[in-house]
RNA sequence: GCGGGUGUAGCUCAGUGGUAGAGCUUCACGUUGCCAACGUGAUUGUCGUCGGUUCGAAUCCGAUCACCCGCUCCA
């Protein structure tokens, strides 16, 4: 498939998808709530169909990986373990000038006695001493003249004075900002400290969490996998860029356990695989890059991080991390829940903690990058001839044009895969006919069936929606039992008899 | 979180203090022998929300919510 040459604008996408039910905001009639959206008819398709193909693809097709479904609410000690916890329930701040990111509540403040307008300088709890040396040496002044103040303590307007740890220029650091992205809740009706639970910010912790019943049951030997899909929640500090950042989403989890020293090969697999299916769905090796993560950038317990990521049009961003988590996340579970999550190899007789392999995709984000993909305005000839695609941003046709909106989806993914049509609606015999067939192909696909208003617009309407098949019932069909299938792409047709439908269509439409 | 912009019918938008509008869409009927045809008719709005000014507010002021753009953030 080629890439889309068509730029699509996020207005326009979203104007098509309020219109014609992909997308709408949540809540809409009271305003709407930033950072949560409900998908529609066409919509709920859509995504059912990434996620079946996906299903197929990871678990239905392998033997060696199973499936999951673990509540979102989860023991709030599963957050702890996996880090979600410690790291972020305190009030963190960044250095703009070294990056660095420090706890507000482990950093102390050398501050002047006496004079408020003299720098200050900050460092971590107890190493003073390099903080010492920027009072001689920046401010000229002596350590004695200065006391030991906790950070939380200096007013944020303040901060244009302040030093970091870090650095040796004033004004780098960020105001204090609690990161912790979990949604709260609580578990009873009584609100209290010892009720308080989370929504899940991904699935993978409910999978770690099960290693060893579903191991236990499913009588897998490693390598094996456990898939999940479902939702999580984090709650972003700015949703951004449509449906992209969403503080409520759909993710599609693999944990693929694998032996310790495998890990290289593996993750090269996975992230080889995901890109075949990525290409599968619709979206062209053109337009995906993989973000290799190194250093800093890498997790410490990760040896590895490759992120599959899209070319949107507000830019090239992750549609699914595949990361190497080493044995971190089952030690952590082992450690704090106290029970044992090892594997025992049947031949050496050696236990381990199995290596993990993690490709985390994004539902939402793929439904979104597929819209963008399949989105594209075609100017047509009206005498015939060669269909152009339109300008970026130039929706009207030029003289001698007609403009067609045609959402370009894979047949596999998309919400319909076929539409009947009589040719005319006064006509009984067709009208009968049509609803025969429809009938008769709805039993086995997402069907849609329309009469209403001149067979040309009908197609068009389908056109705006993806569904790449049309199969239109007109006066020969009476006569021989044979139908024109329309082509979404070409719009050319052919003529076949209705028995042959069925194995056309599925040929065209397969996952 | 900061700065800027926007918010009127399902969609795109006009309307600068005095009767709420257009095009498209949708629906019905008629017409229509394959690519957004035509005719007739119909539905559609607390003018984002709340408050203020005014005899009177879609219009002026304030707050708030949502969306867009740029920074920031993104375990």
């Amino acid at each position: 498939m080629k890439p889309n040459d068509y730029h699509v604008s996020m207005d326009a996408l979203a104007s098509l998808c309020k219109r014609r039910g992909f997308i709408f905001q949540t809540s809409e009639i009271y305003g709407g709530i930033n950072g949560f959206w409900d998908y529609g008819p066409l919509g709920v398709e859509l995504k059912r169909n990434i996620k079946e193909s996906w299903w197929k693809s990871v678990v239905q097709t392998r033997e060696n990986v199973v499936g999951l479904d673990s509540s979102i609410i989860m023991h709030p000690k599963v957050w702890e373990a996996s880090g979600h916890i410690g790291n972020f329930k305190d009030p963190m701040l960044d250095c703009r000038e070294t990056k660095g990111r420090y706890r507000a509540d482990q950093i102390s403040v050398l501050k002047h006695k006496t004079d408020d307008s003299a720098l200050m300088f900050a460092f971590h709890e107890e190493a003073s001493e390099p903080a010492e040396k920027k009072v001689k040496k920046l401010a000229k002044g002596d350590v004695a003249d200065y006391e030991t103040v906790p950070l939380l303590d200096i007013p944020v307007e303040n901060y244009d004075r302040l030093v970091g740890p870090e650095t040796n220029e004033p004004g780098t650091l960020t105001e204090p900002r609690a990161f912790n992205l979990m949604f709260k809740t609580f578990v009873g009706p009584v609100e209290g400290s010892a009720s308080v639970a989370y929504l899940r910010p991904e699935t993978a912790q409910g999978i770690f969490a099960q290693f060893g019943n579903v191991h236990a049951v499913s009588r897998q030997k490693i390598p094996f996998g456990i898939a999940q899909i479902g939702k999580a929640f984090r709650n972003e500090i700015n949703p951004r860029n449509y449906t992209f950042r969403s503080r409520e989403f759909e993710q599609m989890e693999l944990e693929f356990f694998i032996e310790p020293g495998t890990d290289a090969e593996q993750h090269e697999y996975w992230v080889t695989e995901r890109l075949k299916w990525y290409e599968k769905v619709g979206l062209p090796e053109g337009r995906m890059h993989r973000d290799i993560h190194e250093g800093d950038a890498l997790a410490h317990y990760a040896s590895a991080c490759t992120d599959i990521m899209y070319d949107f049009p507000f830019g090239t961003q992750e549609l699914e991390g595949i990361a190497a988590r080493g044995n971190f996340d089952l030690t952590q579970h082992q450690e704090c829940s106290g029970k044992k999550l090892e594997y025992l190899d049947d031949e050496s007789k050696e236990r381990y903690i199995p290596h993990v392999i993690e490709p985390s995709a994004g539902v939402d984000r793929i439904a979104l990058a597929l819209l963008c993909e399949a989105y594209r305005v075609e100017w047509i000839p009206k005498g015939g001839g060669e269909v152009l695609t339109a300008e970026p941003g130039v929706e009207r046709a030029p003289e001698g044009y007609e403009a067609r909106t045609v959402l370009r989806f894979a047949p596999c993914i998309a919400p319909y895969k076929v539409a009947v049509f009589p040719l005319l609606k006064n006509k009984e015999e067709l009208v009968g006919k049509a609803r025969e067939v429809f009938e008769q192909l709805n039993e086995r696909w997402t069907c849609f069936y329309d009469h209403a208003g001149a067979i040309g617009r009908r197609y068009r309407r389908q056109d705006e929606i993806g569904t790449p098949l049309g199969v239109t019932i007109d006066f020969d069909t009476l006569e021989d039992d044979t139908v024109t299938v329309r082509d979404r792409d070409t719009m050319e047709q052919v003529r076949m008899p209705i028995s042959e439908l069925e194995t056309y269509i599925a040929e065209r439409v397969r996952f």
